[in-house]
DNA sequence: AATGGAGTTGACTAACAACTCAACATTTAT
DNA sequence: ATAAATGTTGAGTTGTTAGTCAACTCCATT
């Protein structure tokens, strides 16, 4: 169904023109553990590895953590220390938002102050 | 400031007149485990053993969640695999919403349909 | 024909999470 | 005072995360 994050992050990466080695060096990691993951043997890296892949190709950070279903740390610590959010978040899920709905939320929040 | 998960636990243990051994042995772990974690010698346990916990003592799930930090598994995956969603979070985190603003939110929600 | 750049693979690892088990200490009830 | 219940502690276990390192292979040039 879903494309895997492996081949969207190669697809995005060669779009690029940036070889793995460069990617690598830039956030920091080994050039072969990028191979690895575009070819799905590793998972997903980590959210904050993530977040500096995606800024290093100049591409939208939701879509590549989306992809690979990472939470970055700050947020997870903001929605595991509030109960109110939390309950929102429930509340949420229990609706299955669709990507619309979301975006009206988003809206709406701007107009809350 | 906040006090602490395990002072917390204790504290809602006692008040319901249940001893380590009891709660240990309704949740599933080992009642040397309850302790531990009541003394903060070890982490607040795993979002899904909280909500056991909070569900032996009769108690609302977020309050544990919220002062252990930790984030269900269904909410952690609706998070990370849906852009959209990340994104209104991002945005939330960004305004620090109080506890009330997220309480409208919770509302907000239920009128949108 | 050999050098260099790019990609792939196997094996390994350090740190952390989420506990268990056995032994001992303390508190409460009889 | 003693037995039973309850609580605490040290040490160890098992699994997962997030990678590294060294050794290849496969091409495109020179």
């Amino acid at each position: 169904m879903k494309e895997t994050f492996g081949k969207l992050l190669k697809d995005l990466r060669r779009e690029k023109n940036v070889s793995q080695r460069e990617l690598a060096e830039k956030i920091g990691v080994d050039f072969s553990y990028i191979s690895k993951v575009e070819n799905d043997r590793l998972p997903p890296p980590a959210a904050e590895t993530t977040i500096k892949i995606a800024r290093a190709l100049g591409i939208p950070v939701e879509e590549l953590l989306s992809h690979g279903n990472k939470l970055p740390l700050d947020l997870k610590d903001m929605l595991g220390s509030n109960a109110a959010a939390l309950k929102f978040m429930n509340a949420a899920r229990d609706m299955q938002l669709s990507k619309d709905e979301w975006g009206l939320l988003t809206e709406n929040l701007k107009r809350l102050r």
